[in-house]
DNA sequence: CTCATGTCAGCTGAACTGAGATAC
DNA sequence: CGTATCTCAGTTAAGCTGACATGA
């Protein structure tokens, strides 16, 4: 039995609920959460769009971008329209209140990784986001199911 | 606003989900979870120690400890035995079925870790494993406290 | 009929919080 | 006294499952 200490999927767990954690403390001093951000910046980086497009986009399940969207849209920063073409569908937008939020929150991000990545210089952030890059590609696309709505 | 594919802190903990759901979904097929494995590999590796010693070693809290070792208990794999010298712990043991646990777990994290880091090479492995390892040891020493029981 | 969409209610493992009893 | 250990009850964000009604 090898040391826990040394595996590669304990150490990208832990270093990941530290970084979640640090995240997560940081949107909720301005009263916001991860799935907020991601949704929010979705929809300023790639448009308009469906919920389950948007699922799809940002790796958020149906349900829980139901859930989101509510709040995001109690909060004033999303609107949800039906769409005529097909009157399942609703087309999220931003409002402009939701744009500056989308703004903020990613200024909040920034300063975070920042705060995460401190002991790592511009070379080896480069090699981490890389490599944590190919094993993301990796498993959305092939051996694993493209994650919500299936 | 820049897209989320291309922060470290998404892709760290987007990966960790995949790697964390790999290794639970193995695990349950065996009925264990991510907290037994490292309770009984901590204690396969570092030897017999108190529950509050444990939780420092595994970077479990000290109330999950106790609901992990119930379970542990009660599936034989360790005993809880009173320390005569210190009337508030226990020291935990490894039973013989416990011993033989770890190893078969350990074996299964092994397969399961290829599994995750599929796509990398071998020194992009260990250049992973070296990054990961260098942000957990700093997080972990400085700047945060020393995760449970604080 | 099949499939996609949106909604709702609930579950899980992991991390964490707070309170209390006991013993050092 | 303060501090450490163990236990128990509860909370959170994230990810996920199943069921359902509606419409393409």
């Amino acid at each position: 039995v090898e040391s826990v200490e040394h595996l590669p999927s304990w150490l990208l767990t832990q270093t990941a609920a530290r970084a979640g954690r640090v995240v997560s403390e940081s949107f909720a001093t301005v009263g916001a959460r991860g799935y907020h951000y991601r949704v929010l910046s979705s929809l300023a980086d790639g448009g308009p769009a469906s919920q389950a497009d948007l699922g799809r986009r940002t790796g958020i399940h149906l349900s829980d971008m139901v859930k989101a969207l509510n709040e995001l849209e109690a909060g004033g920063y999303i609107r949800r329209v039906p769409n005529p073409d097909d009157r399942r569908r609703n087309i999220i937008t931003l409002t402009s209140q939701g744009t500056e939020r989308a703004q903020s929150l990613s200024l909040l991000v920034r300063d975070v990784q920042q705060q995460v990545l401190q002991p790592l210089d511009e070379s080896e952030k480069a090699q981490l986001t890389a490599l944590l890059s190919k094993l993301y590609q990796h498993h959305h696309r092939q051996g694993f199911p493209p994650l919500p709505s299936m």
